[in-house]
DNA sequence: GGTTGGCAGTCTATCAGTTAGAGTGCCAGA
DNA sequence: TCTGGCACTCTAACTGATAGACTGCCAACC
């Protein structure tokens, strides 16, 4: 498969090139005398012809019908994507408009809405972010703060200091003095330990004693559990879902909701985007290779981010089939990166 | 206008009723010899023909052109939702159904939105719910927590229980004992007064004195300023977008961008919102009585919800102008009251 | 052998014309 | 006041007919 490449003459792929680049602007079948003005060759439409019949036969590209144009088929996006595109790295003015929109100040959480609003503006597509996630989250500490009789509001601290509050409601009143006990004994215990091992240690040791401190144990440990399970079912935030609404290709109301039903659904979106966190560097899934049948006329865009060198997650965009890949992988790549950046002030 | 009751015949508006409940069903004009069969009233179409030329000099229903049926008018769905509809509150079960639903355990935000995805799922329509916000929340207690050099926690918990996290950098190291002075001053000196008062009671302090709690009472400032703020601009949590979709007066694909924009943008959206707090009970907007664009085909139903009395937010539902009211209104109003009896169980 | 112009054939989009169906308005009669 | 009947109107759907945009193939040309 990968060796078509020795098949498909030099012509014929700047000729593919061509053809995809005027395919991605006005969405309508190419024919080849429009195609003998596009391409840079100077070649006859006859020619042309010639040279689409072969790459229909190689499965690039696939006529609607029999008097109209050429389209390119994944497969052809495809070989464009990986071995006829030249991606330039983003200029240096751009890269710094987009640094700029990046306020450090702001919640990770923040960060990351922002990251997808721009990505979407500026590529005019759907910008879609993962939250990003720790892979072994350190117990930092955990306080625990009376509110009234019976309830208690714990703070659990952890990594780089992400903060969770929970209201607990306790079966017997607890001093203050308490409380300030059992997080003491908490806090040196496990600080700095990993969360996973925390919650570990704190459940074998339920099981073997019964000590009064047993009742604030627990919460801690319904707290691990709730870090590390939110961290499991991670989640992504996205925007300009609507941009996609201008694409005539998905202007039919049926594929639209399937669509948008999937956004909402967000399993499926996330399973895909999961396989994008392991591959390595921009991820580019083209119509159907999701296997997501709502995603059939659709391509994702991907570039994990990082901090210290580890992936927190994943950014892209969502958008249609045809869209210009040489403009949108560097937009996405350099909004990575940022994102990235941005969140490391953080330390 | 409100007198048009008097001249509109009882058996006229009866057939108004059977034309709006023929029109919900299927969105088509509804003829004379259709109503004839759907109406109870035993009536040839040539009768029908001539009160529904009444009701169209009255501006309760149009027709399309000269051959179709009629549809209502913004003012014939106003007639019959004002005066011919009598909602019958929603069965016990159902009550019961909604209410087993809600799992009171839950923080307000996530009550919130089991709410608007209930509401969403069960009328089929777009289900729309404002965050609860408090008239004049209280400050109760506001705690320090070291974090690691020049970075401190500090966790305001105001009104029911509703807490805050803020990381701040200060300029200077600060011990624990510091902070824990600089907690118990504020609480003990602030604990139950409104958030508000307090804000400007620190303002007025800040302008006099430059006590070497300076510090920590910005802080305490900028924190109830935000908490101030976040009420202000009041958010909103939406269900069941794509329900919206499946209606064919929706379909067309510039008017569901506009929509579906206002829902990203929120802004006019909250205002409308804004509007039904301040109105009492069930408030109906029909089509462009919103005074918005984008809402032209779309009909909103709200109910607030309250907590001991207080108005804390509105629930609702947007659908086509053609949704079945007399269906919506007892669902609407039942979930906001059982949203508000749910968030009620909080204190 | 690669390239080209020409020509026949094919498919779509579009426009005009026609028809069936649904519904109205009005009128005269019960 | 209600009703049946009739003329009229407008739409939706179908039917040709036509123009336009392609392709595929073939024969000629460099």
């Amino acid at each position: 498969m990968n060796d078509s490449g020795a098949e498909i003459s030099e012509r014929a792929q700047q000729m593919l090139r061509a053809l995809i680049e005027r395919f991605v602007v006005d969405g309508q079948p190419v024919g080849s005398r429009t195609l003998a003005r596009d391409a840079g060759l100077k070649l006859s439409p006859a020619t042309i012809r010639n040279v689409m019949s072969d790459l229909e036969e190689l499965g690039f590209v696939a006529s609607p019908h029999t008097s109209a144009g050429r389209v390119p088929t994944v497969q052809g996006y495809r070989f464009f994507v990986d071995t006829l595109l030249s991606v330039k790295p983003l200029d240096q003015r751009a890269i710094e408009k987009i640094r700029a929109e990046f306020d450090v100040e702001q919640a990770p959480k923040d960060l990351v809405e922002s990251a997808s609003g721009m990505v979407s503006a500026i590529t005019q597509l759907a910008g879609i972010v993962t939250l990003p996630r720790r892979d072994h989250p350190l117990f930092k500490r955990v306080e625990f703060l009376p509110l009234s009789e019976n309830r208690v509001l714990a703070v659990l601290v952890s990594g780089k200091d992400e903060v969770q509050n929970r209201i607990l409601k306790t079966e017997r009143a607890c001093s203050a003095a308490e409380l300030q006990q059992a997080s003491n004994y908490l806090n040196k215990l496990f600080s700095g330990k990993d969360l996973d091992e925390v919650r570990a240690t704190l459940l074998r040791e339920m099981q073997q004693t019964r000590s009064d401190m047993n009742e604030m144990m627990m919460t801690a440990i319904r707290m691990a559990d709730k870090v590390l399970e939110k961290n499991a079912d991670e989640d992504f935030v996205m925007a300009g879902q609507t941009n996609l609404m201008g694409f005539h290709e998905l202007c039919d109301v049926e594929k639209l909701r399937m669509l948008f039903d999937a956004f909402n659904e967000k399993r499926d979106i996330l399973h895909l985007l999961d396989q994008c966190v392991h591959g390595e560097g921009i991820q580019i899934f083209i119509g159907e290779e999701s296997g997501y049948k709502m995603l059939d006329e659709c391509s994702m865009v991907t570039a994990p981010y990082t901090v210290d060198g580890r992936v927190l997650g994943v950014l892209g965009v969502i958008g249609p089939t045809r869209m210009a890949y040489e403009r949108v992988i560097p937009i996405v790549d350099a909004t990575a990166r940022l994102l990235g950046a941005a969140l490391n002030t953080k330390e």
